[in-house]
DNA sequence: GGATACTTTAAAATCATTCTAAATAGATTG
DNA sequence: CAATCTATTTAGAATGATTTTAAAGTATCC
């Protein structure tokens, strides 16, 4: 099955409509490594391939797709919204000067304890950020 | 010793300039309970308290007090910047509806295993972002 | 194929934040 | 304490990321 197909199961699968511009953009996120991007980012992806779409396209199918489960927000430093195709539980490096994420395999952290929840909430994700910088 | 003293105080051993509007600030700020305030709504309490101060003085205060090691800066959701007047090395409960940062005692958490840094880079901050929304 | 609803798009609008340049006010020195 | 120097405050303009608008385009369903 082509990396094409897959997209297009997938958009399917989650109930969005098939454009091609999000079939475009799947193709380019769900590959066989997580990918971090921001809209920014994946816009300059695009044209650099040759292609014409509007920054707000790219901005509306990051949200549809973090709203349909596809893609993780991740919490980063220069208010850049930054999305995650690795939807599981996982923590990242973040490089304070440059902004970027890395992931932290899972395995490599333990939280032992943690609080209890504030009365009437749950959970909705949990992320363990560790700001590095080069040494001086 | 009053507050205004011991703000006083405070600024001077920074190094920072007294000034009347960094003095009301740090009184605002620096009291016994811990805080989290952005430039935004730290603007609007100090209008409701019947002072006039431009909104670039807050962010031009907050960003002085942080260089000065007064203030921490956390991450937060809608892309609005928060400073933080507890300095510790802590966690944070996380609102996803309203942004509301709560701390998490230090006690409650222990983070039991630690990834080993990338070459070269060195850890400035550490923090636990647990986001919670209320049950459904 | 045609109606309908959802998408894309360019451009304008918005929101948080930073910058600019002039006016003001601490600090320092004589 | 006055003169000077330099940092700070301020209003308003500028910026940069993101969202909205309204019109044109396109997927989907019958």
């Amino acid at each position: 099955m082509s990396d094409k197909q897959n997209t297009i199961e997938m958009l399917k699968k989650a109930g969005l409509r098939l454009t091609k511009q999000r079939i475009f953009i799947g193709d380019l996120l769900f590959g066989s490594k997580h990918k971090h991007v921001s809209a920014e980012s994946l816009h300059n992806r695009i044209e650099k391939l040759g292609k014409k779409m509007a920054l707000a396209t790219v901005y509306n199918c990051l949200h549809h797709f973090h709203k349909a489960g596809l893609l993780k927000k991740v919490n980063a430093v220069n208010d850049v919204i930054i999305f995650d195709t690795n939807l599981c539980y996982h923590h990242h490096f973040l490089n304070v000067e440059t902004g970027e994420l890395t992931d932290i395999d899972e395995s490599n952290v333990s939280i032992a304890e943690l609080p209890s929840l504030p009365e009437g909430f749950e959970t909705e994700s949990m992320e363990l950020t560790i700001r590095v910088k080069p040494q001086t």
